[in-house]
DNA sequence: ATATGACCAATATCGTTAATTTGGTCATAT
DNA sequence: ATATGACCAAATTAACGATATTGGTCATAT
């Protein structure tokens, strides 16, 4: 149980960064195995020794990526006094989509991106691609933190629009008729905090609450994947 | 000025409706002029006789359909006595979207109904793309249909990121875990109100009298068409 | 006058083969 | 033990002439 990665692990995150480099840049289809393996400064046969194939290797930088998406917005929430409120914690949501092209990328589907890998009966994408934002919206009901007459389901749908549009819009507008993310996302969250918070506006610590309760699994899968590294 | 349409005039009609059940079906590059001459019922050379080109016949339809749909929101939102509302106008701009193809694959950018007409410089859908909704939340500002401390550009814009969503999610999600489209407009409508329209709830027969101003120049641009046409 | 469809140049698609690249392996070196 | 990169079968791409299709025209028929 060392904290400090080994030179193992070291390495499995240098193949990863450098596929997630790669495959935001050129796409999963246009990059090689030896792209990623010289990018990475390692032998092509040692991505081998980490992944089954390359397929399994896209599915592991998704999931760390994942991971990592969902621990930094955890972090905005924790961070903000009032990053618990239903806005707040959609704000940080959206906010933590910043700067990880990788993830813009799997939220808009891009298929220049994901390239073949989309058409992969049973891929990671499509599986588990369970409603999770429902179980959020009636969690954050159920702590008053949102309207008690609002449909769950439909609050989660407008929250998975929004997020689709922010990062596609670049693909209907051109860019200097685009307001800056920020600003975008600023005004998203005053509008669901002006439309399903209750009246009275919401305790965030509650909020806080249940986001703490959501990612717990999250973390721990995060030790698992770790384990199951090691067993390779 | 004869209100009944010529045969000509009447002709013309056939062939862009040939064009719209065609395209939207097989997609811009996939329909030969010689398809919607025979599913209109006239000759090729009957085509060029009402439109210079293929691209001239695209944007013929474009520009008819774009007329039919605004007109179509019009009267649905004169229909409503509650129509003139923010919230009721944009519900109506959505609802008339239901029943044509050919302009949710407009709204969407479907690359596969526009095909390579999207590509061809200044070509009209990317041309006259101008804002003209950061116009329109502005003169609904003015009359008090809209919060005053509200941004005209970034209400705007989430209004085209939701329309955008709207018809395009079916890319993202499954089709059962998409609400009914009505469901989902409702949804909208009732958020858009309670985000952006004033405490006392705002006047809708003002929002009326915008919505008649800014339809004003395109019922008159949809007969300066008529009159182009018969120049030809 | 008006409409037609055979006709044409330009473009796109197809069929085929050759050449290259790719994901993945494994004998070899360290 | 561990890592390497030459190596291989399978798949992709390139090349390219043959074939078919397309947008657009115009002599002809009505």
């Amino acid at each position: 149980m060392d904290t400090q990665p080994t030179e193992n692990e070291e390495r499995r995150e240098r193949i990863l960064d450098a596929a997630e480099s790669l495959i935001t840049h050129y796409g999963y289809d246009k990059t090689t195995v030896s792209d990623i393996a010289r990018e990475a400064g390692v032998s092509k046969g040692a991505i081998y020794l980490h992944f089954d194939s390359k397929d399994a290797l896209f599915e592991a930088l998704l999931m760390r990526e994942t991971i990592a998406y969902s621990l930094r917005w955890g972090e905005l929430i924790e961070a903000d006094p009032q990053g618990g409120t239903f806005a707040g914690i959609y704000k940080s949501i959206l906010y933590a989509l910043q700067g990880s092209d990788f993830m813009m990328a799997i939220f808009k589907q891009d298929t220049r991106v994901i390239g073949s890998y989309i058409r992969k009966p049973d891929n990671a994408l499509t599986r588990g691609r369970t409603s999770l934002r429902g179980a959020f919206v009636e969690a954050m009901q159920a702590v008053g933190a949102v309207r008690q007459d609002a449909n769950p389901v439909l609050v989660a749908h407008i929250m998975d629009m929004l997020s689709f549009a922010l990062v596609s819009m670049d693909e209907v507008k051109p860019t200097d008729e685009i307001p800056p993310f920020e600003d975008t996302i600023e005004a998203i969250g005053d509008m669901m905090g002006r439309a399903f918070e209750p009246e009275g506006g919401a305790d965030s610590d509650a909020g806080k609450a249940v986001i703490r309760q959501m990612l717990k699994p999250i973390v721990e899968q995060m030790k698992n994947q770790t384990d199951e590294t090691e067993e390779q």
